[in-house]
DNA sequence: TTTGCTGCAAATAGTTTGCAGAGAC
DNA sequence: GTCTCTGCAAACTATTTGCAGCAAA
């Protein structure tokens, strides 16, 4: 995992650079998002953030989640299922792990993957801009409680 | 692509079997999914069956997808944007590359996925069940039109 | 004849937006 | 002091559900 305290400086700067205040709430907000311990949810980020900013509404996370997107500087990961996970500490395209049952996230290390993007690329003619690798199955711990 | 006459019984069987009445919208449901020229959204299936049936609701379009869904005779494409696509004709999980100028949805074929999911579930432990694999990019149509 | 199916309209859930006051710079 | 940000509530959108009549088997 990227260090945090740096994703955090990273982000502060990018959002300065582009015209946004650093208000606490963001502050909360991009601190969060730059552990992303656990990829959290817009639910988990908010009740994170309401700890130390009990008045924080719901509205105020999604603009900044739009913002940071907007930047560049947190990976959405949207589920058919209607739920989005976010990760502002790897910002780039890379695959998942995802257990079904306790919903963790794990980042696994694969190197095939370039080559495949080029080998598909070839193969239809795309120009391949980016991508979206998820796994999902049965983490170790959920397997042995079964 | 299999060949969607096939499909259609197949889809139709399984209907049957599984206690499902065989209504008009339903076949016509099932014969435009079974084809799934272009991975079609909701939307376009609806506006597709509605040329034959006029009085056809959405609601029964999204009841019918739901009773596919869980025979598994349907895929379901679900993008973070919200847009939902379907495949009825290879319900299984296979690598879709997406023109995000046109929406073309195309299958290239990747051998190499089998052998990056025994990776991955060597690494991490996990027991994969399933995966989803998307490649975003322009279509060569649409990289000529720029 | 018996169920399950359909169309309609209302309900739901997640996300976005308008507005007025508060706050960063 | 200016201009963006926040909190609240209302709006929106995609999907789901309750219900009464209809139709497949």
């Amino acid at each position: 995992m990227a260090d945090p305290e740096k994703r955090v400086k990273t982000i502060i700067r990018k959002l300065r650079d582009h015209g946004h205040k650093i208000t606490p709430q963001r502050l909360a907000i991009a601190k969060i998002v730059a552990v992303s311990n656990g990829h959290p949810s817009v639910e988990a980020i908010y009740e994170q953030v309401r700890k130390n900013f009990p008045t924080m509404s719901l509205a105020t996370v999604y603009r900044n989640i739009v913002i940071l997107k907007s930047l560049g500087e947190i990976l959405e990961l949207g589920f058919p299922d209607g739920s989005n996970r976010y990760d502002g500490n790897r910002p780039f395209p890379h695959p998942h792990v995802i257990c079904v049952k306790c919903g963790k996230v794990v980042d696994p290390v694969l190197d095939s993957l370039d080559e495949m993007k080029k080998e598909v690329a070839q193969e239809t003619q795309f120009a391949i801009l980016t991508h979206r690798l998820d796994f999902f199955g049965i983490c170790r711990q959920c397997q042995s409680l079964e």
